[in-house]
DNA sequence: CACCGTATTTGACCTACATCAATACCTTCA
DNA sequence: TGAAGGTATTGATGTAGGTCAAATACGGTG
């Protein structure tokens, strides 16, 4: 990044479009996240309940297992992903999040985060206290309702997540991956076709419990069959329903 | 089962007896279940939700994959196992539910269930009417607290199983069932060093992500290492250190 | 622009678990 | 009480994916 560029040029009017850019009402995720659903006078409440952003670099920790629940975040730009780790230092990732997906929920339980969320690129965070989320969704029913609809996703997914690595082998699995991805991508505007990986091989192994070797051979399984191009972190599918069939077949 | 003996002597006063023990506050289920940490007139009005109790006998479904969300339930007695399903047929088991367990969070998210939810031995259930503990959890912060607290810790749980599934081998999955089931049967005053398995083992290889074979030949070595004790069904743990260094231990 | 550390690919080989198969054992119901 | 069907054990063999190793490619840095 050549440094001696000027700033951005917004800088004359920082703290304002900060205001703006925190607002839900104002955002294009809106539809995704949290205010789903809410109308124009809850959606204003709603606005000062994320009284704060939080900005990552690639690499840096958003909350470590045992930091305290403070907050719930919502992922505005960026991408990240959620790690377990056991006494014996084993890690695995649990999920990878991207923007309008909802994090810290594992926090509420205990009052303690019991992953690591870490920044796999630059990221912005919509950070929203949970005790005052608490408070406002006793008031605003249909906060109510988003805020159980985004938990009761989370373990919708985790079954999910179960039956990719209870009962399905490499291929299915990366397939899923892939499709998942995809179809991510593609509700929040993006093309399902092609996009990058923001993640490593390894990353990607310890999601779907393979090693990072299989996860590569896999991939260039998947080219040789003309199912998809890879070329380093760059993904397009030019068979989507391959891949489906794949999932959907035995 | 003899069958000519005659039935339990509360017969007399069923009504009474059935709103007796539907009643939270004088469930001994209640410092587990929903109610944790509510005071005297909070519980009052829980008690009101709890409107139904519903009985399975073995091998009944509580609700199928693809029904609507009517209500959660809690169970008070027995045992119950749900499990995922995709569309080829292959079905795996996401969880065994024991007594205090919250059921049917799962469809919150879409209004449907995305699980079928099965007894394995005669269960009873506490039906809690969804919109109705919706509504209730807004007026009592306690309430609410606890319905938010029990939603993540399913996420939590499900955390541990992807752990499980990802990156433990086979011995050690056994390992962590065992321990997890006895520290259960501990928390509801049952010995945790002596218990009936309550599944076949089919399902615990579903759970565990293992086969059949595997889960009795993995049983026959602690064994034969002396670290517990099987005869079909019952299972006593002899050395639960050696179990839990197989954990923490590589 | 050259260098270095990290990420990826690919091959050869190995192992943990699956699969197949035979037998034994419970449970249930007539 | 006995027969049938589900459940569990154990052995023999196969294989998907892990492990180890080497070659290559890349992005960031000075």
């Amino acid at each position: 990044m050549n440094t001696t560029h000027a700033p951005a040029p917004a800088t004359a009017a920082v703290t304002d479009l900060n205001q703006l850019r925190v607002a839900c009402s104002s955002c294009s995720l809106r539809e995704l996240c949290l205010p789903a659903g809410l109308d124009a006078r809850e959606m204003e409440r709603v606005d000062r309940l994320v009284n704060q952003r939080r900005k990552l670099r690639r690499g840096e920790h958003l909350y470590h297992a045992g930091n305290p629940l403070v907050a719930l975040y919502a992922v505005r730009s960026g991408f990240m992903k959620s790690c377990v780790l056991q006494e014996d230092g084993r890690e695995q990732v649990a999920g990878f999040h991207m923007t309008g997906d909802m994090l810290g929920m594992d926090a509420i339980s205990s009052g303690r985060h019991m992953c690591d969320t870490v920044a796999l690129e630059d990221s912005e965070l919509c950070e929203i206290p949970y005790s005052y989320l608490e408070q406002l969704s006793r008031e605003l029913p249909s906060l109510q309702q988003q805020l159980h609809r985004i938990m009761s996703r989370e373990i919708v997914r985790d079954y999910g997540v179960m039956m990719l690595l209870g009962s399905m082998k490499a291929e299915e699995r990366m397939a899923a991956f892939l499709l998942n991805l995809s179809q991510r991508f593609a509700a929040r505007g993006y093309s399902s076709a092609e996009f990058n990986l923001r993640m490593t091989r390894e990353e990607i192994g310890s999601y779907l419990g393979l090693k990072l070797e299989t996860i590569s051979r896999v991939l260039s399984r998947f080219q040789q069959d003309g199912w998809i191009a890879v070329r380093h972190k760059h993904i397009r599918i030019r068979k989507a329903d391959a891949l489906h069939q794949l999932l959907g077949q035995r």
